[in-house]
DNA sequence: CTTATAACCTACCTGTGTAGTAGGCTAAAG
DNA sequence: CTTTAGCCTACTACACAGGTAGGTTATAAG
């Protein structure tokens, strides 16, 4: 299960990402149309701002606004903001890598190998699904169509 | 990332499945061949034989012997022990759906619709792929070969 | 019958992470 | 100069991970 705070992290980038020619949305909007604590959220967005996704206006007609289009943001980069690296074996991941202190040869273990198939799969979908995908509703994509626009 | 209980389960396992001829293999050969504290293992062996996969026996000459051929174990079957369920979001799990309390239409939930993709391909292999498989060490299936000697 | 072996059961402990709450400070607009 | 809305720091309650500890029970061999 992911947590909340990545649940809620989605929740706050579609629809700031929905606005009409770049409108900024303020936190108190989201809160209460969403159903998200307020004041937890607002930490969220200045994870997000930190991250370079959004862009935030203080006062009057402020509110936060995307700082990249939402087809250049995949779910698995939002993901791994807030839940660290994806995958299910530290010597599986790639942006921090670790080795498995007890594990004798590597490249031989079967648990490795048997869950760096399951990894592969959940990550070519997660790394290559963008928020654009999400909001345009696009259907059943086969692989090595358009939806590879952010593919490492 | 997976919990370590659920690694050292595998570890035990397959190092269960791999004795000749049904063998029975003790609780502290596992521990010290695979560096896995002893006691924390005995709770996790009491944990496999109470979900009917392993049998024990105890005294002199005693351990643990697999109750079901190692083909007929699925990654997820076991990891879905240790973690509870494997789905991204409560409203993707089948064995214990949930629905998000601030979900309005579960149908038309984009976050919901892109988890599920990636979930689909990470369920299709943990649940069809074998502790078998992995002593085998079968090489890369395709889909739609025999792997799916369990499939749901 | 006794002893060694190995599984079994219950309780406890420490650290880390999740999911917030609380309260005030700061910048921008009118 | 007041309102609005973002920003920053601290704190709390609770749960789970990853063990440790200590003793009890069943089995086999002598």
């Amino acid at each position: 299960m992911i947590s909340n705070k990545a649940r809620y992290a989605f929740r706050a980038l579609l629809a700031i990402a929905e606005m009409p020619d770049g409108q900024p949305l303020t936190s108190a909007e989201i809160a209460t149309r969403h159903a998200i604590p307020h004041k937890f959220l607002e930490q969220i967005l200045v994870d997000l701002r930190n991250a370079g996704l959004l862009e935030s206006r203080r006062g009057k007609h402020g509110g936060y606004v995307m700082l990249r289009p939402a087809d250049m943001i995949t779910f698995g980069e939002v993901l791994r903001l807030f839940e660290g690296p994806l995958a299910p074996l530290p010597c599986l991941s790639r942006q921090a890598y670790r080795r498995c202190e007890d594990c004798v040869n590597e490249q031989a273990c079967d648990i490795r190998r048997e869950f760096g198939r399951a990894y592969d799969a959940y990550r070519a979908i997660l790394d290559n699904r963008t928020l654009g995908h999400a909001l345009t509703r696009e259907e059943g994509e086969r692989q090595d169509d358009k939806s590879a626009r952010r593919s490492a």
